[in-house]
DNA sequence: TGTCAACCGGGCTGTCGGTCCGGATCGCAA
DNA sequence: TTGCGATCCGGACCGACAGCCCGGTTGACA
């Protein structure tokens, strides 16, 4: 049976989340942000810190999770354009705008959720793998041609982390021609896949 | 002055090679592959290794160099369709054909390579802007609308070695299947680029 | 064959993710 | 308030791994 929370936990808990975040807006490489150094920065123990969120992969997650839960919603049972009323076309355009958007925001934090360690893919992740479902379901219902799961994935590789900071941060890309282009270009997927209906 | 290298010295490189290439092809998990693991595999120190290929990644780019360079040179001076003969819808999907079939060929290394580590990315390395640069022109030959830069980065994104990775060994789609996808939506994609040209 | 620079090997170091366990703390009951 | 057991804390510890170092060796050339 699992107790309920010891309150020293849950407050070591959310020192650390916080902490964690901080420093991820904070440090210039997240990659190099060690495991002792959050738990230095929320002034915990490393076993505390394990025992929280099992291992780092965990960490990210809860981190992620946080920044990602409000869009998720959005789009689960929100207002237009995010929410089920849109109509397919308009919704995957303003879906992948928003995670742009989340994404840039929290670029240090998205580069290492997505960063591949271990038997961990980005494309094995639940998060990924129910926005790809949805995905594909709206690209099926534009009636376009094609194969709805692998445009699907290409419509999300277009929103990945590292390609968002290559072009963003090395490249200095604008935040406003980012979202202008990522948009044109979804659109004409989604115009081509529309006017070339299934070949049977 | 840099001096010629001297024999054994180039024997123990070739040494390495082939051992890593074997190893990468057998091993499982290639993050877990360690240098030691190497060195210990090619009858080589761990010394000999570094000083060959200054560190992992030098010899993770080697190794693809390898692989890469025959579709590389078949591209830039070769027959069609590769080559620069070809009209540029067509020179396109074959290009980007071939580099599935060479990714998928060698999973386990190109996987390894567009690893995330420390500050490399994928974005800066000079194999995948150079290609990335052709691909670019080859879209704006085209005539299409959209941002050729980002629409080349789009087209790329689909043959990323952890997606094809995840669409191939995890999900169990066959090459033949995943080759008629990717033909189908690249071909969508511009041909859509095609119907609408730039706005102004 | 002698000489010396280049090279070899593998032991060593620093770092980092993750584990362990003695001691402190919390929650509850009397 | 006090007693008690389960839960939790913290930081020392471990194993793995990338990369460095240096005494001994070998190839190149006269």
């Amino acid at each position: 049976m699992t107790r309920a929370e010891r309150s020293d936990a849950a407050r070591n808990r959310a020192a650390v989340l916080v902490a964690a975040d901080e420093l991820f807006a904070t440090v210039p490489e997240p990659a190099r942000l060690s495991m002792d150094d959050v738990a230095a920065a929320a002034g915990v123990g490393k076993g505390t810190l394990f025992r929280a969120f099992g291992n780092r992969a965990g960490l990210l997650q809860a981190l992620w999770q946080r920044r990602y839960e409000p869009l998720r919603d959005a789009i689960e049972s929100g207002p237009p354009p995010l929410g089920p009323e849109t109509n397919p076309r308009q919704r995957i355009a303003a879906i992948l705008d928003a995670i742009l958007v989340v994404k840039l925001d929290n670029r240090h934090l998205t580069l290492a959720v997505e960063e591949r360690s271990g038997g961990t893919s980005l494309y094995g992740q639940p998060q990924y793998q129910l926005v790809h479902q949805l995905l594909c379901d709206l690209v099926r219902a534009t009636g376009g041609g094609g194969d709805s799961e692998l445009l699907a994935h290409l419509l999300l590789a277009a929103v990945r982390a590292d390609l968002l900071t290559h072009l963003a941060s090395r490249q200095g890309i604008s935040r406003r021609r980012l979202r202008a282009d990522l948009a044109s270009a979804v659109d004409l997927v989604l115009e081509a896949a529309d006017a070339s209906p299934p070949s049977d």
